[in-house]
DNA sequence: CTTTTATAGTTCTATATAGAAGTATTGTTC
DNA sequence: GAACAATACTTCTATATAGAACTATAAAAG
């Protein structure tokens, strides 16, 4: 039982400043998405502080999502999970109504220098070299969703040399395994815009037909871009629901 | 210091039983929205609890966005507002980019029998009578949005009789001045359509062009629908931006 | 081997207390 | 009257403690 102390401003109050500590642990690398943090008690004795002055820090860490607590079990890093994807709001009926993974098929893998939009979204100068993707969504053998999507390539050469049978459905797990790559939060931006011919053609719509954009930077812990992608998908499949007060 | 005891489930943790106590007293307009709710120990004092059980069901109250507390002044019942939105995403670029609510002209109010959808929504039978209202909202003399409007006959009787220069560019305070209407909340859904020929010739755009779509059912505070609302503004003009993780 | 029981860990609830920090009002001084 | 000081309130932070509720593992019993 190492005996630690707060960093950091002082004029913070504990809480806050043991939250820090702990986000930076996560934000480092010391703690990764699903290790165990210490228990409240145990973090209390190291700290020198109240179990309550501990628990309020957790507190704080669980609202912001990076922590979820198990009654019994114990406090753990949560690992991020896309489900509050704007993508759910696209419904592929199927009749039973569950919840499934469309297929992805990758149509183009190659190494092409960034476009000026793409770049800034990543933090880099357009025209440095990015890798450029071209992915096919399919749902019950029907394409539902067309999506473009760039990466640094300095970050990620080992994706290149990867099968394209390698690859699965789902791209974050890939970039972690192969990249050392952790995605841990995305922004989204939403629009409509009328079909072009390149996405009416993938899509099999008219080309005019409204179709829902969106548009995601995924970033590492520490806020570094990782991953730019466009989605496109049709408009009359998608309601995006909310609560508003 | 009138003395209190809780009541519901027994079985429940306090904090959560003062907090459906407390929940109810805005439920139920004992407590209405700016009012200031006692303190923290005078209602730690009522109903015989720890300060810190008190502090715990407030906090969960704050959470709920149905309390607001201000360090020294007090705890508010926060008075619902709707910058949240899905509107506020409608771009009308402005020189300054200072938010402005757009001004509203009714185009159209009048009583007429509610269709199907609009009743499903409203907890309603179709057929049964409802007040009908159009309005454009312009932006700098430009029309950017139209809606549709459906508010059950038997609450709004007396918003029927209002001039309408009496109706500001919001409509919520007069439901609740004129009719004694609260809306607390509200559930917004969007989609994208292609533009009709009424809508397009209201936002002066070419049939057939991308609009966004907004449908809106707000709710008092019992969760009662109060009023039906469908919203339309052209699709180039909007971005919707969260994050996710 | 399976089932039950004990136990040691975890988070969760609740109490009690003290003072810090912030806000509004009231009174005092100039 | 204006500026300042004292005050009485508010929420906020932090400590200390005790036991309830829940979970996983280890030990014991059948």
């Amino acid at each position: 039982m190492q005996q630690r102390s707060l960093s950091g401003d002082d004029r913070l109050p504990v809480y806050q400043r043991l939250a820090d500590s702990l986000r930076s642990d996560v934000v480092e690398g010391r703690l990764r998405p699903g290790d165990r943090v210490p228990s409240e008690n145990s973090l209390a004795r190291s700290y020198g502080l109240a179990p309550g002055t501990v628990r309020k820090a957790l507190d704080v860490l669980v609202s912001e999502r990076l922590f979820e607590r198990f009654h019994g079990r114990g406090t753990f890093v949560r690992a991020p999970s896309f489900d509050a994807s704007l993508f759910r709001f696209f419904r592929f009926q199927s009749a039973s109504g569950e919840r499934t993974v469309p297929e992805s098929r990758i149509l183009r893998r190659l190494v092409e220098p960034l476009p000026g939009h793409v770049a800034r979204c990543l933090s880099m100068e357009s025209g440095e070299p990015g890798i450029s993707m071209s992915r096919l969504r399919l749902y019950q053998a029907e394409p539902v969703l067309c999506e473009e999507i760039w990466l640094p390539l300095h970050r990620f050469e080992a994706f290149l040399a990867l099968d394209s049978d390698a690859i699965g459905d789902l791209l974050y797990p890939v970039y972690d395994a192969a990249c050392g790559q952790l995605v841990a939060r995305a922004e989204e931006a939403l629009t409509a815009e009328a079909a072009g011919p390149e996405t009416a053609r993938l899509l099999r719509i008219e080309p005019g037909t409204p179709v829902i954009v969106i548009d995601r930077i995924a970033k590492g812990y520490d806020g570094t871009p990782l991953e730019w992608r466009r989605t496109r998908g049709r408009a009359d499949q998608f309601t995006y629901q909310t609560e508003i007060c």
